[in-house]
DNA sequence: TATTTATTTGACCATCTGATCAGATTAGTA
DNA sequence: TACTAATCTGATCAGATGGTCAAATAAATA
């Protein structure tokens, strides 16, 4: 035991842990104390692997973002809208779903004015979107799909997706369920799209 | 000096300044000192008028609660479906832009499990939402708008607005922008509702 | 004015929390 | 095996923070 690979599967567990209190209290309310109870270790074992409290929350940030920018680096690829979109939703809400806490940590970061990935945001994810926004661009002149705001329309996807993740509270309580089951994932990626696509007049809807 | 109304303008100022602390650091990482000293008030007249933190949070999310409830319930009336959206939008963004920290404290109460307003939720939201979605029903039912999950066309509405608020940080970048003017706000009431009439068939869009 | 009540405030405290460190234990290496 | 480097951990600390208290001041009241 301690190995190099023990030693990371050890940093990888921290981490684990480290990101469900950070996203369920935020960077301040987060305890080390009980990060370090919840994986069995003591606090000082805790802070041998992470100096400070800070480059513990930097790193969860860090595996979290990387995660996304690999999931959601492909999707540029050139398709007809209706793929796109589809896509786009799809997995927007297979990432809600499999992992809500990241999408909590992310927006308490938001919310709280980025402090910490003022870089991440102007260096990955700017282009990213302008890349989208010129996509949707170049439909709109070929007439494929609705004229619109194509800034605002991502923002719409991303934030009615989202939505599922960190208002989990009140959207179970209003729609009287308990978890965000699969079938719940479904329906709304299904409605989502739906909606789009009759708002932006694309006809071919099979589901 | 010192007088009862002069007690309750200090309460009050005492309760905006709280709110924009916890707004930007959250219930445990807000500093009953800074709260104080924003208000040039020692700490410990704070805590004379405020038994504690947590009643001072309290009382910052009553008062926004309240608000709110009296913003959005002369809203229930009956009006056509493009009245209702368009007022419906326009409240919402009015709401968001006019006091963006309000919407950033709920927001972050959500996302960690609204421990403070399960009451609330339950018993004011819960009701104005059976009865919005309950609208929306009977114009599917006349065909006035297309039917769909009325549930999730409320949380798109309540997401895509809340969202300029909450992800100001992300969205301000995104768009190249340092405020969230007067303009931008009535640019994106109008695409929402745009964007929802056309995905609802409703055809009449006078702006 | 005399007296009671409400408000203000500096000093203080108990507790919590992130962080340090020295010593022990284990792993890797010559 | 002998030696070095990495890992682990209990004990401990310095600083911050929410909260208390008694004394002072101002306001209301009789």
């Amino acid at each position: 035991m301690g190995t190099l690979s023990d030693t990371h599967a050890l940093q990888d567990r921290l981490l684990m842990v480290a990101k469900e209190e950070f996203a369920q209290q935020g960077l301040k309310g987060a305890r080390l104390q009980k990060i370090a109870d919840e994986a069995q270790v003591p606090k000082a074992t805790l802070l041998y692997h992470f100096k400070s409290k800070t480059v513990l929350y930097q790193r969860v940030l860090e595996t979290i973002l990387s995660a996304w920018d690999e999931g959601f680096e492909e999707l540029t690829i050139d398709a007809e809208p209706e793929i796109f979109f589809r896509r786009l939703i799809d997995t927007k809400i297979a990432s809600v779903r499999s992992d809500p806490l990241a999408s909590k940590l992310f927006a308490q970061e938001i919310i709280q004015g980025a402090p910490h990935l003022d870089a991440h945001l102007s260096q990955q994810v700017k282009p990213w979107f302008r890349r989208q926004v010129s996509i949707l661009e170049q439909w709109m002149e070929e007439g494929k799909i609705r004229r619109t705001d194509p800034t605002r329309l991502l923002f719409l996807i991303w934030a009615a997706t989202q939505h599922y993740a960190d208002f989990q509270a009140q959207v179970l309580t209003l729609m009287n369920r308990q978890e965000f089951d699969v079938e719940l994932a479904a329906d709304t990626s299904t409605f989502l799209y739906d909606f789009i696509c009759h708002s932006l007049g694309i006809m071919d809807q099979k589901h």
